[in-house]
RNA sequence: GCCGCUGUAGCUCAGUUGGUUAGAGCGCUAGAUUGUGGAUCUAGAGGUCCCCUGUUCAAGCCAGGGCAGCGGUACCA
């Protein structure tokens, strides 16, 4: 019978694609952010942190036509009626910084800065509406060795957090030289901006779906196997096999005799169409492109780096050189699935952010770590130690009159860098057993009257107690033989907790 | 947004052609055991059978509508 009362009664559940993330999970991620900020920092670049929200329109997500926030972004009112947005990824607000900072700063700025952000999205599995991701960012400066430094830098962060070489690649294009492809295949028009999305769209897909599947999305469409259907970009058979040329193009650097390092880009379109030395933006693109790979092999970062013209990443702003982290080996989840991480982080050249403030150019560069992408690869990897911190030593409450002396107990174990706590519920001691052994605790520190009359502690070893249950059927005898314990006086306390805790560290390493 | 699948205890699930008081395992709490976490045994707590409407003497089960979750797909700064 449910009473009025307890149907008013807030459920306790979590908004959608949200979660909570508790202890060990933490201690594992904040170890990455650790990793990750040591490789940031050792680039030179500073640390930074912004609010959660900004003015929306700071953002830079309005509807062209309409006055309202975009959906996608969380958005909400404030008291003078202004919109304001959860931030959705940390570019927006550095740009945000830099122009209203910019006289101050030091040219190129370079700063770092990790926390979470938020997009009102269908969640999906691994996809959530609050994420974290760890940006670092170049900015007022047009130089490709910008560029370069960030697949550098990606490589740098990726193996620190113990992804072995091979096991990674840090792939590089340019928009321009998309952009150029899409000239030389008829598409450069103004009337042909939608149709420009669907190809890059396309493109982006093609890991997933393969040389067909890109083939009919350029087409007419497709048809997934959920019976859905998505419309293509209704380019002819000639201009597919324009497009399609462009994944056989190469570049490969070359070294003089001087020691000089100089790119050389090959590739070529069907008949019928220009070469690709006639269309400009692809030439610049390539040129770039180049010079970044130069430069990246001649700091021995060649066999982590290299061109993929297949890279498009998102399609609102960015302007050059586009970077793409990618994990390649294959893993199986807990159902022996197999599982493929793709993208762990991305980043490339945006132009255009900042100098929508002010009326100069700024051109600007950056790379994002997705940290829960990378998290759920090392996990599926095996590269997290969760467990690496043990729970408390418990101190057993036996008798309510002498917390005074368990809190001196305590202090001793603190100041003796060992992480200790009182039983603070109000249950016996078989529930206080319990209690230490669900906290992972590796010993309890137990005194009650008998031990006090003695002037001693007794120190029970819960992993060896487990240890030893597996040898003992009667409760009993498990009971009155009192496993892994020993008594020690008052004052030889803290050396028998670190020769317990020594025992299992050397056990379990 | 579109397509598909699934909704029964905290979790995993069973539940007959529609038939009385809806079950199991695990988990949880307590006792056997007044100073001992495991094992064993015993007991207990825990249910809007997703919601609404309909069919029927009778609905967890059938029908219609809705909602939620999951998977795929689209979008993704």
């Amino acid at each position: 019978m449910s009473s009025k009362k307890a149907d008013k009664r807030p459920e306790a559940r979590l908004p959608k694609g949200m979660r909570d993330i508790e202890a060990p999970e933490l201690r594992a991620m904040e170890r990455m952010l650790g990793t990750i900020r040591r490789v940031y920092e050792s680039y030179g670049f500073e640390p930074l942190d912004t609010p959660a929200f900004e003015y929306t329109d700071a953002l830079g997500k309005f509807l062209p036509d309409q006055d309202r926030p975009n959906e996608g972004v969380f958005s909400f009112q404030d008291e003078d009626e202004q919109w304001l947005s959860l931030r959705y990824d940390l570019t927006a607000p550095l740009a945000r910084y830099v122009a209203q900072n910019f006289d101050g700063l030091p040219k190129p700025f370079r700063r770092y800065q990790t926390g979470p952000v938020w997009r009102n999205e269908k969640p999906g599995p691994g996809r959530f509406r609050q994420f974290t991701q760890f940006d670092a960012d170049t900015v007022g400066t047009d130089n490709v060795a910008a560029d370069a430094e960030l697949c550098m830098l990606a490589a740098d962060a990726i193996e620190a957090l113990g992804i072995p070489r091979g096991s990674f690649v840090i792939r590089v294009n340019s928009r321009r030289i998309l952009d150029g492809v899409m000239t030389a295949a008829g598409l450069g028009e103004d009337e042909n901006a939608r149709q420009r999305l669907t190809v890059l769209r396309a493109i982006d897909k093609l890991d997933r779906l393969g040389i067909e599947g890109v083939r009919e999305l350029l087409g007419a469409g497709r048809k997934d196997e959920s019976g859905d259907f998505t419309k293509g970009a209704g380019l002819n058979a000639a201009q597919i096999a324009a497009i399609e040329a462009m994944f056989g193009f190469s570049i490969t650097v070359e070294t003089g005799a001087d020691g000089l390092r100089t790119p050389k880009t090959e590739g070529q379109f069907p008949k019928g169409f220009p070469s690709i030395a006639d269309v400009p933006a692809l030439n610049e693109g390539l040129t770039e492109v180049g010079q970044i790979i130069a430069l990246v092999e001649a700091a021995d970062y060649g066999d982590r780096v290299r061109f993929d013209p297949t890279v498009v990443r998102g399609l609102e702003y960015y302007t050059g050189p586009v970077i793409e982290a990618e994990l390649t080996f294959e893993a199986t989840d807990e159902s022996g699935a197999p599982v493929r991480f793709g993208s762990v982080g991305g980043g490339g050249r945006y132009d255009g952010l900042v100098s929508r403030f002010k009326g100069t150019k700024i051109p600007a560069t950056g790379f994002s770590i997705g940290v829960s992408r990378l998290y759920s690869a090392l996990q599926a990897l095996g590269k997290l130690e969760t467990d690496a911190v043990s729970g408390p030593v418990v101190i057993l409450a036996m008798d309510k009159a002498r917390l005074g002396d368990y809190n001196r107990v305590a202090r001793t174990l603190r100041e003796a860098n060992i992480r200790a706590e009182i039983y603070l519920g109000t249950s016996g001691m078989k529930a206080q057993m319990k209690y230490a052994d669900k906290r992972g605790a590796p010993c309890v520190v137990i005194q009650g009257g008998d031990e006090l009359a003695r002037g001693e502690v007794t120190i029970k070893d819960l992993i060896e107690g487990d240890r030893l249950s597996g040898e003992i059927a009667d409760h009993q005898a498990w009971r009155e033989g009192r496993p892994a314990q020993f008594s020690v006086k008052e004052n030889e306390l803290v050396e028998a907790v670190r020769s317990v805790l020594a025992r299992h560290a050397k056990a379990s390493g």
